[in-house]
DNA sequence: CACCTGTATCGATAGACGTCAACATAGACA
DNA sequence: TGTCTATGTTGACGTCTATCGATACAGGTG
């Protein structure tokens, strides 16, 4: 079950996924596989633990740098499934830890989702 | 009702509410705030709508114009609430209709939190 | 004034989601 | 093998949220 492909948009890769938010409108399916991704961020915690990941050396992080979010264990875990699921994280079991560190492509178009609808 | 400032990073305007995302791990009010505007871009109807917005004419369209996305016209006005209360859309009453126009600040601002992240 | 259209609000409901304690699993080490 | 630590999974519970129909409000037109 964790090896099913569940990344949204890495599929094409070549794309960012989706056009800037202001070239057109989104259609059903844009929007489903594109709202995943901000959904993920849309949390607090995920957001911590997402910057926690991002900003550590090397892009990398082992759970136990960055599980210090004032949630349980459990949900900790939780959070970093989600954001896995929705590609913005990739994860790593070396010895007795497991390493998330940050899917730059992803990340990349996203941002420009944004800023090139800004930018207009 | 309508009046009350609910933007969560306009009061600044300046800084773009927070730092980069992999420029250090976020505090918890940081990550507060800045959830609020990626979960509302969280929703797929609500990303249509905006996507909608954005790519019209202007940067502003009227309700009328994008209220096409599935779901009934009080659900799209709930969604297009979310979306100002997130600090993404404005509006304005003109005559009998009412047009929102997106926020590019708001926009830069969450892009650069992920472009400059990407970037690093 | 009455009536029509466009948009917002209210109240209810079903489903999604965040959280935790308890338990399971994986690897290291003796 | 057994035990310890690190991480993931399960099941339950309460809260949030997306959605709708009904209704209210605003502005134009007659």
């Amino acid at each position: 079950m964790s090896n099913v492909k569940v990344l949204p948009l890495l599929e094409p890769a070549l794309e960012p996924c989706c056009p800037p938010l202001n070239e057109r409108p989104l259609t059903a399916e844009e929007a489903e596989r594109t709202a995943v991704m901000f959904k993920a961020l849309g949390d607090p915690v995920r957001l911590r633990l997402f910057s926690a990941v991002a900003s550590h050396e090397g892009g990398e992080a082992c759970v136990c740098d960055i599980s210090d979010v004032g949630v349980s264990q459990p949900t900790v875990s939780h959070h970093l499934k989600k954001l896995k699921e929705a590609g913005l994280l990739s994860s790593e079991r070396r010895g007795t830890w497991v390493y998330y560190r940050v899917e730059p492509t992803v990340l990349a178009a996203m941002g420009q989702l944004l800023t090139k609808a800004a930018a207009a």
